[in-house]
DNA sequence: CACCGGTATTGACGGCCATCATTAATTTAT
DNA sequence: ATAAATTAATGATGGCCGTCAATACCGGTG
């Protein structure tokens, strides 16, 4: 993952490394220069909320820095995590494509730095730039398939698989390497959510994270996590 | 439901019925003319392939008559329906958009009728109607939304309670009332197929039916269900 | 520092679920 | 029409899961 943070991500678009990455690289320089001027940075305390499930699209969001976690809660009141978003990452892009209110919510899940754009000012963009459409085209239609290829997950799989999918997909994002290894992960999210994430009670879950350290694969602290064998937790879930 | 055959449907699409209801609605009489002298129908046998994953997307189809499942297949060779297709509904629009391969396989359900119309010939439409291209935005929103409902429910309910809500809306599309109030449903698909939809074994599947059947609540036979009290059914799921 | 609310662990228990195996019913193919 | 294949029903079994309850842990605030 390139990090490098010159000239101080979140003050200007043009420097921003992380804008190579998502949606906004098709624009051109004085594009560029238009969003880098139109955009307010900000920062966001742990577990504050961006927006929240059905008010009104205002505009789009910009990660910088931290994580920020989508959150849909149904009728019960049950609350799921669907989706984390990390550096560069756009995010509230489907109000605004169609003007609705926001069907979910969102919230910073440790200290982040999140720029908006104005709903306007994104309008204007993809009417200079009809590019900039098509790529979000391309990501609402990758988040679609992310969506179905989770749904596939949930039906085929254990819970232990689903959870063991998920801690290798956090140790993509949020491993560091041991000199024995073995992977450190600092996790961005309780225990209760990721038990959300893979369709179990918490309960479960702890039970779950006992029989993986029973199996000797890691060894979970907190919101740390060793994985002694990162080879044999791929191993386990080779054919999924 | 409306489903009124008049001037048979699938030979002109000016004269069907069935466009008010999906995207095609936002275009003129002359582009529906475009439309209706572009697009091949042809009827499909029940199981027969609509088009497969992995390959190319040659165009868009439009249902006409009969049912139409998208099908997912993951590595160890699970297999699980994502959505039924029904009168009037557009499928195979994603690989249009984006010129991408197919992500799953659509197949008929029963003897179907159901127009293609060449790639071609929908992005000319969507040039001509920039409206078209709305459409399909909004048609990939919602179907991303549904999606993510899918999940919390996967992720909340029971498998119990999930096999109800898919009765219900199985009841919505194929349900006739009965003198006595009850409603009969002929089910368009397999009980292998509803139970990969609540992420269930069939075996498990057949279980849960035998417990509604002890309950009173409804009588399977083959593929008709009689579901004697409608509303002690949508009782059980109040809070979903 | 004590307090507090949310988070996490652990035990007991009942029930549901996946798996395997067998048999029947139904559909499809030849 | 018959055979073959798929779908469905059912029993036995072991294990996992959800629920309730009690307790411990942690991160904040005052």
């Amino acid at each position: 993952m390139v990090e490098q943070r010159q000239a101080m991500p979140g003050a200007n678009c043009l420097e921003c490394q992380l804008r190579q990455r998502n949606e906004w690289h098709v624009l051109t320089e004085k594009e560029i220069k238009l969003l880098a001027q139109a955009r307010k940075s900000r920062r966001y305390r742990a577990g504050e909320a961006i927006f929240t499930a059905g008010e009104p699209s205002y505009g789009i969001y910009c990660m910088v820095s931290g994580a920020a976690a989508m959150r849909q809660v149904d009728a019960e009141g049950n609350t799921v995590l669907i989706q984390i978003s990390y550096p560069g990452d756009t995010l509230g892009y489907r109000g605004l494509l169609l003007g609705e209110r926001r069907r979910f919510s969102a919230e910073a899940l440790g200290p982040s730095r999140i720029c908006f754009i104005d709903q306007q000012v994104v309008k204007m963009l993809m009417e200079r730039n009809p590019a900039l459409g098509l790529q979000f085209l391309r990501r609402i239609n990758n988040d679609l398939d992310d969506a179905h290829n989770k749904l596939v997950q949930n039906a085929t799989l254990s819970n232990r698989s689903k959870f063991v999918h998920l801690l290798l997909n956090l140790m993509n994002r949020h491993g560091h390497p041991a000199p024995d290894g073995s992977q450190v992960i600092n996790l961005p999210i309780s225990r209760r959510d990721m038990a959300s994430m893979i369709g179990a009670r918490h309960e479960t879950l702890s039970r779950i994270i006992g029989r993986l350290e029973e199996d000797g694969v890691a060894r979970f602290s907190g919101r740390t996590v060793c994985v002694n064998r990162p080879h044999s937790l791929m191993e386990e879930i080779r054919f999924s």
